[in-house]
DNA sequence: GTCGACTGAAGTGTATACAATTTTGCTTTT
DNA sequence: AAAAGCAAAATTGTATACACTTCAGTCGAC
């Protein structure tokens, strides 16, 4: 089962929500979107189901499909969930550090500084998040990085929607002093400067704005 | 979109995977199911999709769907990942406790201890999981039940192989510990209890059998 | 006797057809 | 003129049809 033709879609779908081509409550209409893939609304219609498993699309019954608007009530609450999984997160990571790790994150950290100074928005949004879930998979737990990953592609909309270059810049540089914590073995100050992250990149996001518009042929194009 | 019919086949083959009537390995053919349900492949493949994504079985391309066989190995990380954020959600909970939480709590552990008198032995593998997602739900964090939620029900396969009925009646009185020190409120031991008890259970599932058979008309009669 | 290629059966992947529901715009009524 | 009702169009939900891949068993070569 499942084919590479679905997984193209999800993934073209995703950028353009992620990128806001395609604006929170607009209508994903199947033949459409079929007709713009050239497949069957049988492949469309499994890609809608993976994307409203990935909370990106709200799928109403006899109604169709909808770009999704996360709350920032839900944003915060995903917040609160990564507060309590990565403090615990960064001391585990910092009791089993080795050089390679911290020299792995610092190259990372370089990659971000590039995106947000080239003003690469999507591509910055992305490497600060995958900074987190590249502390799990160095740590070899797969199950981690994976749920991490959902959480943080969970508020990535909101994230974008939100996000300033300089609560990016900001980041980076929290990114560099966590990862110095690290580097030092100072687990306590490596954890607590992880939570303030958190709490730093959760209160730039606590206003609402919200623009509908809805052309799925131009978004797309 | 989404019908109930899709759902109620994701229902009847998760309680059939579960309650082990179908075995890790076990090959689930689309017509069969569909024949089985009395409906056509389209909702069979629906749900089948579905389970896969709650990894309880796994899609390998062109050849079908088989019940999942989780490795000793991931259901590790899954409980290293709960450790983490139940430590904390452990200290956020005492931190906001109400008394009619508490009382909550210790109504879900008489409907445990029920269970596991009663040897329904499904029922107090879901009654045990559950305890620590109504914590998440008191807590009016929809996100972390969830998250909690999937943790639990991804290893509960394993969970289920591996439990007794000694460590199930443990497991209970480990969560009236936990209730009688989140009541006391105090946070370092309530802390200390919950990681304690995730180790404990961790530490009950690590050997390994495995028995292959193959009848799902049966299994699902 | 074992290994390998061939052939038919079985099963999955995709498209299309049909049924049921919702949406839309017009007509009718007050 | 606004609201309610109705019918046609559009859209989703489900079933079926067909193409393509995998699997099983047989036959033949070595």
């Amino acid at each position: 089962m499942e084919t590479s033709t679905t997984h193209h879609i999800v993934e073209s779908l995703t950028k353009a929500i992620v990128e806001h081509r395609l604006l929170p409550g607009s209508k994903l209409a199947e033949q459409k979107l079929a007709d713009h893939f050239g497949v069957s609304r049988t492949l469309v219609r499994q890609a809608l189901f993976q994307l409203s498993q990935n909370r990106l699309i709200k799928l109403e019954p006899a109604r169709g499909a909808f770009v999704a608007a996360p709350s920032v009530e839900e944003a915060q609450q995903v917040f609160a969930v990564r507060r309590m999984l990565e403090a615990e997160m960064t001391r585990a990571f910092v009791q089993q550090v080795t050089p390679e790790q911290i020299t792995a994150l610092k190259e990372h950290i370089q990659q971000e500084r590039e995106a947000v100074t080239q003003g690469d928005i999507t591509g910055r949004t992305e490497l600060l998040g995958d900074f987190h879930v590249r502390m799990a998979e160095l740590m070899h737990n797969d199950v981690l990085a994976q749920v991490l990953g959902e959480l943080i592609s969970r508020c990535a909309l909101i994230t974008l929607m939100y996000q300033s270059r300089n609560e990016a810049e900001h980041s980076t540089d929290e990114h560099v002093a966590i990862v110095a914590a690290m580097e030092a073995k100072n687990i306590d100050q490596a954890v607590q400067l992880m939570h303030e992250h958190l709490l730093h990149v959760e209160q730039s996001l606590t206003f609402d704005r919200q623009v509908p518009t809805h052309d799925i042929s131009l978004a797309l194009a």
